[in-house]
DNA sequence: GTCTATATAGCGATAGAC
DNA sequence: GTCTATCGCTATATAGAC
């Protein structure tokens, strides 16, 4: 019982093609969002990057507003460290602290993820609906897996830390550090070289230790 | 010998309603454009805003980019704290610490920073001629104060840094901190009341003295 | 010097051929 | 299911009346 009418649908309509332009949409949609912003990217231009025709783009996105969501939901999920904070039980409290920051710090001072913040604040001046499920996806994440991680290294003395959350805050703060704004500003057109940036981790994980040993 | 031409021009063409229109038209320009973004405000909506007519605003203003830049030269003068250095020399250092953050925290916490802290950013993305003269206006020359400040009380004991410039970039990240993160992502709509600010920044200064302390 | 009215261009979204 | 061609709208910037 031959199936001859499903196989290898020459150049007729069909699902495998479907998918390959919905992701060639999609990574045209976040590359051009991110560099270009919201109202800097015309629907055009990214059927145009995806190399496909503007009502394609609209057959699988109903309009700009759900490409938009569709691309950062995308980027933030490429972007999500899942095992940052894996590495904890054995190694000593200073090495655990240096493998995260160096981690974190890497991550917040990558093209992507700078670009990702520019849109999100840009965004946040008006609807802050997508910055909040960015939020709570990404840095709010970061955060309560610190907190954890302090509350247990206060429980077992390796630090004395009274509010685990706020910490945890100043933790990732000190990593940020100036060098991450001034690249959302625009002022370094490169993320800081490896040695700059050993440098400022280290301090910032020497100054937080300072601050919370007993 | 008298000049009747030159005393009050009735309805005519003269100086002086020049003055107050410009004055109208960038005070429309700073408010639509750190509210809704520079794509996101027209000429018409700005002209509109200052109760002239668009020509009137092009009269002024070459282009929208040189009313943007105006505008964003405009607020950032309005912003300036001159005077955050000025209670040096007398009081104890954790006072004239904690002077400084609270001042710092309100500063970057309030509407208009963080108005002007996302177009910026959002700018930077793909002309950061703007954000680099802000930043140096700006950010820039707290970050030299403090750096000068934290050498002098390196030099006479009062605290032991090894790099002043680092040290106080960190102070600032501190003070900073998660909260004006989330403000600028939208996550809360209003500053931080007055309560919750005051342990923020006492929590900030606490973690820099213990870290820095000799 | 200021306003009403308009030229020109680019945007998001859609209709109809294949 | 995909493309070419187009509608309707809004933006920047300008021309002509007063």
């Amino acid at each position: 019982m031959p199936m001859p009418d499903n196989f290898l649908p020459a150049s007729g309509p069909g699902r495998p093609k479907d998918l390959a332009k919905r992701k060639a949409i999609l990574d045209a949609a976040k590359k051009l969002f991110l560099i270009k912003g919201y109202d800097g990217s015309s629907m055009d231009a990214i059927a145009s990057e995806a190399g496909v025709s503007k009502l394609t783009v609209y057959s699988h996105f109903s309009d700009k507003e759900t490409l938009f969501a569709a691309a950062i939901k995308a980027q933030c999920t490429a972007q999500l460290p899942e095992k940052l904070f894996e590495q904890d039980q054995s190694a000593p409290l200073e090495e655990v602290l240096l493998a995260i920051a160096h981690s974190f710090y890497a991550l917040i001072n990558s093209r992507e993820s700078l670009a990702l913040h520019r849109v999100m604040m840009s965004m946040a001046a008006q609807n802050s609906k997508l910055p909040k499920l960015f939020y709570e996806a990404g840095p709010q994440r970061l955060l309560s897996g610190m907190e954890d991680l302090l509350r247990r290294a206060d429980q077992t003395g390796k630090l004395r830390i009274s509010n685990p959350r706020n910490a945890a805050d100043q933790f990732f703060c000190l990593i940020k550090g100036g060098c991450n704004f001034r690249l959302l500003m625009g002022l370094e057109h490169e993320p800081p070289a490896e040695e700059v940036a050993r440098q400022n981790v280290e301090e910032a994980v020497s100054v937080f230790l300072r601050a919370f040993r007993p």
